[in-house]
DNA sequence: CCCTGATTCGC
DNA sequence: GCGAATCAGG
């Protein structure tokens, strides 16, 4: 993989808004971390605010936004009342629910998701549920997760707020 | 051990 | 110029 202008690009891009290098390599995809770095002191773009490694990173402002209608597959509850097959026929026969999502608010920091499948998740990488289960382009924050949570240190925050207050982030 | 960026150096 | 290996650190 080489450093074409839309990559390279990309790259100030990411590493502007404070990604870490590992995740833009995952982004950029066909590079590794390293790839990243040292392609970051060629462009002299070093320097970002704290001067020697730091750990915690990410800085992306929510875009702040109208809230937006999404689609979600049907409410479980539909189908916990019965057992079985049954219960399974209930749940692809129900009508899908139209709901509104709200963004985050502005000014909070929210990570971009390394965006990983279920198989890919280790204990130590956040669990926090992105998209659809029942579509595609499912798959889980897989960020860095707290000692003692499932989830990142923002999606923790959101998986203790009642679910009528989340936020829905990537 | 997980992760971070910085540096070196053979290619 | 590139990036794996290595280093130093949280």
């Amino acid at each position: 993989m080489n450093w074409t202008d839309e990559r390279v690009e990309l790259l100030r891009k990411l590493w502007a808004e404070g990604l870490s290098a590992s995740q833009i390599a995952t982004q950029l995809g066909g590079v590794s971390r390293n790839a990243v770095i040292g392609k970051v002191h060629r462009l002299k773009l070093s320097g970002r605010g704290r001067a020697t490694a730091a750990q915690p990173r990410a800085k992306k402002v929510a875009p702040a936004a109208a809230p937006v209608k999404v689609q979600t597959r049907p409410a479980a509850r539909t189908i916990t009342a019965t057992v079985g097959a049954t219960a399974l026929a209930a749940q692809f026969d129900a009508e899908p629910v139209v709901h509104q999502v709200l963004r985050p608010i502005e000014d909070v920091v929210v990570p971009i998701s390394r965006n990983l499948s279920l198989i890919e998740l280790t204990e130590r990488t956040c669990k926090w549920p992105n998209g659809d289960p029942l579509h595609d382009d499912f798959s889980f924050c897989g960020n860095q997760s707290g000692e003692s949570s499932p989830y990142c240190g923002y999606h923790a925050k959101l998986a203790y707020q009642p679910a009528s207050e989340r936020r829905r982030a990537r």
